[in-house]
DNA sequence: CTCGGGATGCGT
DNA sequence: CGCATCCCGAGG
């Protein structure tokens, strides 16, 4: 039950991706806490990976993703949906955790199988860009089961990324049902 | 200033 | 496969 220190965050992407699988995200909404457990999760490891939106420098977009670790990276995908990322590793490395899909556990009413639906229902918007997970109303827990195997895949909607759309940075909870894209 | 595309999701 | 819907980055 314990919230998640800035230590945990200040690692290498791939393997703080990996180490969200299972974890607690908890958002307070005017009161009442909306948690899911993280089931599927995608890295985005700095400037040199194609794929992520660091790859073409600093811009006031991404300007999060080269903030400091354990902030969140929000932003507005097709005019519709956020996404969410956890920002990972020293400031500066603009690396990033895209979380995909989570498990419901308490006070979401909306499906959550992909990171536009997950956002819209823990009630995430921009509102929560650069915001802080070490902070009271919104913050991640080491509340996770004792034991899963983790699924690697490629990127979801990265094909302009060349070599980098081949590599396996996404991870999910194996033959877990909230898992996007089944 | 215009212009075009996007780490999505849903319906056909 | 088409499309909703809008922010933002590139370019003139």
């Amino acid at each position: 039950m314990a919230k998640l220190d800035r230590a945990f965050y200040n690692r290498d992407t791939v393997t703080v991706a990996r180490d969200l699988l299972g974890k607690c995200l908890v958002h307070v909404v005017q009161g009442n806490r909306r948690v899911g457990r993280i089931v599927e999760v995608e890295a985005y490891v700095g400037v040199h990976d194609k794929a992520s939106h660091s790859a073409k420098g600093l811009t006031t977009r991404n300007a999060p993703m080269f903030g400091p670790p354990g902030i969140a990276y929000v932003y507005l995908i097709y005019g519709m949906y956020y996404c969410m990322n956890v920002v990972t590793e020293a400031e500066g490395h603009a690396s990033a955790v895209l979380l995909r899909a989570v498990e419901p556990l308490q006070g979401i009413t909306e499906r959550t199988q992909g990171p536009g639906l997950l956002c819209r229902a823990m009630g995430i918007d921009k509102r929560l860009n650069r915001h802080d997970f070490l902070s009271d109303d919104f913050y991640l827990t080491d509340d996770a089961p004792a034991d899963f195997k983790i699924v690697k895949r490629p990127r979801i909607g990265v094909d302009y990324a060349g070599a980098w759309a081949k590599r396996h940075l996404r991870f999910y909870i194996a033959s877990n049902p909230f898992v996007s894209r089944k």
